[in-house]
DNA sequence: CCCCCTGGTATACGACGTATATCTACTATA
DNA sequence: TATAGTAGATATACGTCGTATACCAGGGGG
């Protein structure tokens, strides 16, 4: 067995027909490790499964990455990347609450669509670009609108820990492996009357969801005196 | 070396003097590990130390605990316990937002008092006896409120998720390992700069968790015809 | 030409969760 | 009191993990 192509790494050949490896690259690397997360969990995640999926050796890593750690931070950028908001559009055509309200669906949106990784995303802190600069091109964009800044940022982060919080609740996959499962919860159900009669109706995250996200904005409408045009 | 007394496990002697050790139950087993979590985090809780700690072999644990998941459940469910509110007397004496705002309150204070367990605590679904216990007797006392059952339900898990939320971003472990620090961040900022001037003021957790909380049930309040008495 | 530097590889170490088998000491029964 | 059964503690071992360390290939500049 030759050293050459190993693996399932994507293999092109050049111009003289000889097979040659895709670079590989910090983002290359971290694409890889977000379509891992998103297929097999964060426990199935590993370096070594990660250089097998590449055709590498997992050392290869540590030349672009100082550590696991900073590939999960790669891999929380690249998930935040893809909230992909026309905020210039908005703050045109819509008022605060379009902005707002248009924000936090594209973020339970992103979220519920990686499960895998809300479990990192929702414990770091969120100092990835992408985030930081979105929130500044949001905040761009409500300025004139009667609130200060810093509640304009309040809102944001309020906003962003709700839908983080809603969508773990809904979603999220435990660290530290699975759970009891949701039937035998229902199991203890019957000890708490209260309950049970809550959620007769059945649970429904999006309806839930937009409902207090309503609520939330109607408690900001406050913060700020009305405004005409 | 007798295989009697090793590590540091609590050692008692009975009556006649011959050294017993603390008997291993499922309740210790939990109580030390949350203690370790406490200290040590995430990463500093493993059944090998934990064995250690307790004077004991790491198998000793899998005739109590099928795996450390449960161990994990447990210590959820042990510092979910730790909210203590006399829901009753609340009930009696209070409105319902002051019942919604002790709530929310205890909830941040016992997830601040506990900050390595909160990734766990985030990422796992409250079906948690204590946690099931206190939400329905929750909905008990917030009945004749005016709300629906529901809505109600709807209203303290939208308090729980964003509490969640707010304090994973205040003080989360990360899932993983540490991420860049604050300073790199603050760095960054001057690359956003409405961020940096919505933040001028500082970072004020705790004022910035009431003044959402307020308007998170100034939202509410809307959602039922207003009552008297 | 050789040297160095970038980046891939090989090997190894210590720690992890836990399967399996064995052992110890107590309880119930006779 | 003797004995069988059992619950719980221990010893050992396996496979996997992240990554430190050392080595190596190959290409560009003196």
């Amino acid at each position: 067995m030759s050293r050459q192509p190993a693996g399932n790494r994507p293999v092109s050949t050049d111009d003289t027909g000889r097979p040659v490896r895709l670079a590989l690259t910090r983002e290359y690397i971290v694409r890889t490790a977000l379509a891992i997360l998103d297929r097999d969990g964060v426990a199935g995640l590993s370096m070594r499964k990660l250089a097998a999926e590449l055709g590498t050796n997992p050392m290869a890593f540590y030349h672009h990455l100082p550590n696991k750690a900073a590939l999960f931070d790669g891999v929380v950028e690249a998930a935040y990347a893809e909230i992909d908001i026309d905020i210039e559009a908005l703050a045109r055509t819509g008022t605060w609450r379009d902005m707002l309200t248009t924000f936090a669906r594209s973020l339970r949106d992103v979220l519920r669509h990686h499960p895998h990784v809300l479990a990192i995303i929702a414990t770091r802190p969120a100092y990835a670009p992408s985030i930081l600069g979105l929130a500044d091109r949001a905040l761009g964009g409500l300025r004139g609108s009667g609130f200060t800044d810093r509640d304009l940022l309040v809102m944001v982060n309020a906003l962003r820990a709700f839908t983080i919080g809603h969508v773990l609740a809904e979603v999220g996959e435990p660290v530290g492996g699975p759970t009891p499962t949701e039937e035998e919860a229902v199991g203890l159900l019957d000890r708490y009357p209260n309950l049970a009669r809550a959620v007769s109706g059945g649970y429904q995250p999006q309806e839930q969801f937009e409902q207090v996200l309503q609520a939330m904005l109607d408690g900001f409408e406050q913060w700020s005196p009305p405004r005409t045009g």
